[in-house]
RNA sequence: GGACGGGUGGGUGAGUGGCUAAAACCAGCAGACUGUAAAUCUGCCGCUCCUUGCGGGCUACGAAGGUUCGAAUCCUUCCCCGUCCA
């Protein structure tokens, strides 16, 4: 046994470097690393992230996974809610101003974040902070002096800034603010490695900067390559529909993922699964030496990644569910069931609305119209149709593709 | 404070008095096809009513008023964004 806590430099080093997209500067990680196996003193890893949006997708997670590396290795895990921070909005990527969130929102948000975070996450190894508790008490003083440390000449040399002021768009100035007091949590924090997706580099470093202006010795920035979406073209994100969202009904999730280019799962596997480099390598090669079929492969990425998040069972049920509904073209073993009393018949476009199956009673007619309803198997073709309701009996009613819906008469 | 330009459907963006529920493209949905919810092709793509018809009604082009038989399009006021000048 080795009288140290940590496993080696490089044994760690190799873990952490998996999948990552930059360390900026890497000789003072190792020097880090070194320090802290030597004093038994594990670092102080960071991610902050805003609660915008209610949900994670598996974009969120490539970085959470990052953190969830360093937490194995025995580092301390700091998970920082920007709750402060969210109410400014990150200008990265972003081609305009957003809204401000309401206090009420972003607390909604982050309750909901916390859960899902720990499908990742060790919650009892984990410090969780909010940025709020010192943010919101700085007062005006505070903040002038935090943003002297700064230049507006390098603020606008961001990529999203300058092609706002190109493209004559709107740049609020307390958007000049976000990574400055984000670089307050950094200070705050003493981390010794801030994570981030490749967007945040500039956010990391002058988080970085400010660190040192403050008289800390400075965080290592680790950047994780952006997913790309379903799309295989942009970024993974919830306004371009091209996410899967990791609390998404298994099935989905499952869908979702095959619909992904077949090029773009070698990325998935890298940065979704704990799956080593030499496996995926290896993976990629029966693919192209036509011993894996693609589908095949795509489909136990799938399985893997729902696994995860729901466990085995529903990773296997969902790739169940794909091959019956969409491979063999047949009903779905668990379609959610709907108990209707016996009564006088029904029109079956107001039904389908009310069965969610279609969002407005236009929608179902089209439906109906464009043959994507069946009962029992039959496609229906009269927009007009009425449903006997006189007699108990069952059936299973379908819109579309992915929509099927039980019935049971009683 | 002044001059000028702009705000159109989920997104980009045409449209300057009726033929416009509003071009085109993207996204979305459906069908065909396929190893797939990939690709491709075709169709659909505000809501609602029925007698399902190239049908009727309602809502929609920043907001509110007005002109007109008729307005996204013209006028007035207001709000918002940008550019230049001070």
């Amino acid at each position: 046994m080795s009288e140290h806590k940590f496993k080696p430099v490089e044994d760690q080093l190799a873990d952490i470097k998996k999948g990552v997209a930059e360390i900026i500067p890497e000789p003072e990680l190792v020097e880090k690393l070194e320090a802290s196996r030597k004093a038994g003193k594990p670092l102080r890893i960071y991610l902050g992230v805003d609660p915008t949006a209610p949900d994670l997708h598996l974009g969120h997670t490539v970085v959470l996974r990052k953190l969830k590396h360093f937490q194995d290795l025995g580092h301390t895990a700091v998970f920082l809610i920007g709750d402060f921070s969210a109410m400014i909005g990150d200008p990265t990527g972003v081609s305009e101003t957003r809204p401000p969130l309401t206090r009420d929102e972003v607390d909604a948000n982050a309750r909901t974040y916390l859960d899902q975070v720990f499908k990742i996450l060790d919650r009892n190894k984990t410090e969780v902070r909010y940025n709020s508790e010192w943010l919101s008490k700085m007062n005006a003083e505070d903040v002038v002096r935090l943003c002297s440390h700064y230049r507006l000449a390098r603020m606008l040399e961001r990529e999203d800034f300058r092609s706002r002021l190109q493209n004559n768009q709107p740049i609020s100035v307390h958007e000049l603010l976000y990574p400055l007091l984000t670089a307050r949590d950094a200070v705050e924090l003493k981390s010794d490695v801030e994570l981030g997706a490749s967007e945040q580099k500039f956010n990391l470093l002058i988080h970085r900067d400010i660190q040192r202006e403050y008289g800390l010795a400075g965080q290592v920035a680790l950047t994780m390559p952006i997913l790309v979406g379903l799309d295989g073209q942009r970024k993974m994100s919830k306004s371009l529909r091209n996410y899967v969202g990791i609390t998404e009904p298994p099935p989905e999730m499952f869908g979702k993922m095959m619909s992904i280019p077949d090029d773009l799962m070698w990325s998935y596997y890298e940065l979704l699964t704990d799956r080593t480099p030499k496996e995926i390598a290896s993976l990629e090669k029966e693919v192209s030496g036509g011993t894996l079929h693609p589908m095949d492969a795509k489909m136990r990425l799938a399985e893997e990644v729902i696994s995860d998040f729901h466990g085995k069972e529903a990773g296997r049920k969902a790739a169940e569910h794909f091959q019956r509904v969409f491979r063999d073209r047949q009903a779905p073993e668990e379609a959610p069931t709907v108990k209707l009393p016996t009564g006088s018949a029904k029109k079956l476009t107001a039904l389908l609305v009310e069965l969610k199956l279609a969002e407005s009673k236009a929608e179902a007619e089209r439906l109906v119209k464009q043959k994507a309803v069946e009962i029992a198997g039959l496609a229906v073709d009269d927009p007009r149709k009425e449903l006997d309701l006189s007699k108990p009996c069952e059936f299973i009613l379908r819109a579309g593709k992915k929509r099927f819906v039980r019935i049971i008469v009683e």
